[in-house]
DNA sequence: TTGACATATGTAATAACGTTACATATCCAT
DNA sequence: ATGGATATGTAACGTTATTACATATGTCAA
């Protein structure tokens, strides 16, 4: 067993997340938690910088907000994108290896040393289309 | 000739971001335009929302600051991507038909209506790196 | 078991980013 | 010149994120 213990707020936070049925932002989760005894904005970001660490939680760059990863537990994904709807909200997980390549093979031309990509798309899910 | 004339705010809004070495915020401008008589961040917001709908300024979601388009006047482009060098702060603009492609395609077999597509690589640059 | 260090937590204050609401001005076609 | 659309000015407020500082808890080695 490799995977470490997540704290007490980790685990709350990241269990408010997992039952959301959208992104939520720092702040919403804040309130959720307040009878469970959260206070203050740092509580939730300490949390979720310790959970986006371990990929559970990804951040919507677009949204400042954030949503339980889709994937089980802490396997190493590659790049993954976003499809986001905004009627309804939902956010759907994808990863495309050949766009990941491209987007490797550009930072290998241009010596840009990536750290981490972010890929969001914006627009209407199928059913709110 | 079919390209409107941008406004006094537009202009000054343009040239501050024009000028700059980097991305900026909102309220970076805003101080820089100071001395022309801005007073309120609206000024800004409002004058980036019309530069950003002609396309002449982008907007950089994981950083929430904005950027000059690097390329020529009004010519639409497709996807743009960026990478952010998170040292020096330089900005580099690319397109590739192949990851378009691939994302269009996802859009099309999942039924996602597509409004705005953001890629963003943050990293260093062949200098930082 | 104690002491030293790292990690986690609590709380307040403040900074940074963005919007709403309302009033006034300017432009332009009729 | 007047009516509508667009642009601007200003204040207040709402939302998102960080800094600073204090306290607690866990781990490991002497």
């Amino acid at each position: 067993m490799i995977t470490v213990d997540l704290t007490k707020n980790q685990t709350l936070v990241l269990n408010t997340l997992s039952r959301a049925s959208g992104p939520l932002s720092a702040y919403t989760i804040l309130d959720q938690l307040r009878a469970e005894g959260f206070r203050a904005p740092l509580q939730v970001y300490r949390a979720l910088e310790k959970l986006l660490e371990r990929g559970l939680v990804h951040r919507l760059e677009s949204l400042n907000a954030f949503v339980a990863c889709a994937h089980d537990h802490d396997h190493a994904h590659g790049l993954t994108a976003f499809a986001i709807c905004e009627k309804c909200g939902q956010v759907s997980e994808f990863s495309d290896e050949i766009v990941e390549g491209r987007l490797k093979d550009w930072a290998g031309k241009s010596g840009f040393r990536a750290a981490k990509t972010t890929i969001e798309i914006r627009g209407n899910c199928a059913n709110c289309a």
